[in-house]
DNA sequence: GCTAAAAACGTCAGTCTCTGACGCCAAAGA
DNA sequence: TCTTTGGCGTCAGAGACTGACGTTTTTAGC
């Protein structure tokens, strides 16, 4: 029985992720999960500040990888251009973790506990570029408004790739910032 | 002690609302609340789903009127100006309520359980928009990416009008608008 | 290889949210 | 006046967290 701390936070990972897709999540005590992974409760609230959050772990890398994205892009570049080229360059990492987050995204559909914590990670995100746009010199009164409309787009293009699995993710990204356009054309 | 069912509600929400800007939403236990409207903590949960839930209580009511509003737009107008037209229907219940609503968005604002219900319930919203939409005739394809990005952008208008009490909340969400079709218009 | 600091874990006690079951009492209708 | 219904109180309990403290393991320095 290894001790090393990150061992311990993976079996909580996996034993939770087992738990919920086989009981629910509201129907997993997480005395249950500590159980299985070998562990006491109390040391369950010591890797993660709640039950939820292990569902979200990827976001804060997801966070990261965007904002340095934003920053990378050419200058003179428009917001919302921008950020759509931004996102193509997150896209490997969501191939590479697609079978891993399959099952998850599942358990957040269908429970709404999960709905409410997956928004408020949305609105994480958005921060962060509405901060990164106006490192970029966008105006900082559309900058919230432009990320989140992106953000928004790219949430529309990923929820279509995960039910079609046959079109790309850069395709579905450029589709929906497409529709986006069109759209907004008609407001005039 | 009037025991009419309507007036044990009111003054629940009188209480919470007075203990929550006092001492914060999370260091005020219900049973504080239900002490002070004069009934059990029993009570306050027969009147309540949750704890968080009593804030949040004209949203059905914003919902409904926006539904409605989207119905009675204009037949052929494009989805974006339609909800737009919509949620300039709905003004006047928010220059009603304004003084009635302003402490609850501050203590949304710091408390970070209450932000992820109040995103909650703007999907909620955003949903009900996409169904309004699809009723419409809109693509069925494209109406939840317009829904959301139509309810973003009615969210910035909103928020400045909070912070800018002079300009009045038809023209902010003109203005809004406006900056969304500008920031799409650069897409292509 | 030994020892001391630091990190990870266990144990215990406690608060708070939320729920089910049961009984009581007041109000509305026959 | 009697019965029914709905709102409320009481009780018991599960589950999500937190703080405090002691113990064990790991790491670092000698």
């Amino acid at each position: 029985m290894p001790r090393s701390g990150e061992a311990v936070r993976q079996r909580l990972q996996r034993a939770a992720l087992e738990l919920f897709t086989e009981h629910g999540f509201d129907q997993t005590p997480v005395e249950a999960i500590a159980a299985r992974a070998g562990v006491t409760e109390r040391t369950f609230y010591r890797h993660f500040a709640d039950k939820r959050e292990m569902l979200f772990d990827g976001e804060t890398e997801l966070r990261d990888l965007l904002v340095q994205a934003v920053a990378a892009v050419p200058h003179g570049m428009k917001p919302l251009p921008a950020l759509r080229a931004a996102f193509h360059e997150t896209v490997p990492l969501f191939e590479r973790n697609r079978p891993l987050t399959e099952p998850g995204v599942r358990l957040i559909a269908e429970t709404p506990a999960l709905q409410e914590r997956s928004l408020a990670k949305r609105a994480l995100l958005v921060n962060a570029l509405t901060d990164a746009l106006r490192a970029r010199g966008v105006n900082p009164r559309t900058a919230p408004l432009c990320a989140q409309v992106a953000m928004d787009t790219f949430a529309v293009a990923t929820h279509r790739w995960m039910q079609e699995p046959s079109v790309p993710l850069h395709d579905q990204l450029d589709q929906a910032f497409r529709e986006l356009r069109l759209a907004a054309a008609a407001l005039k």
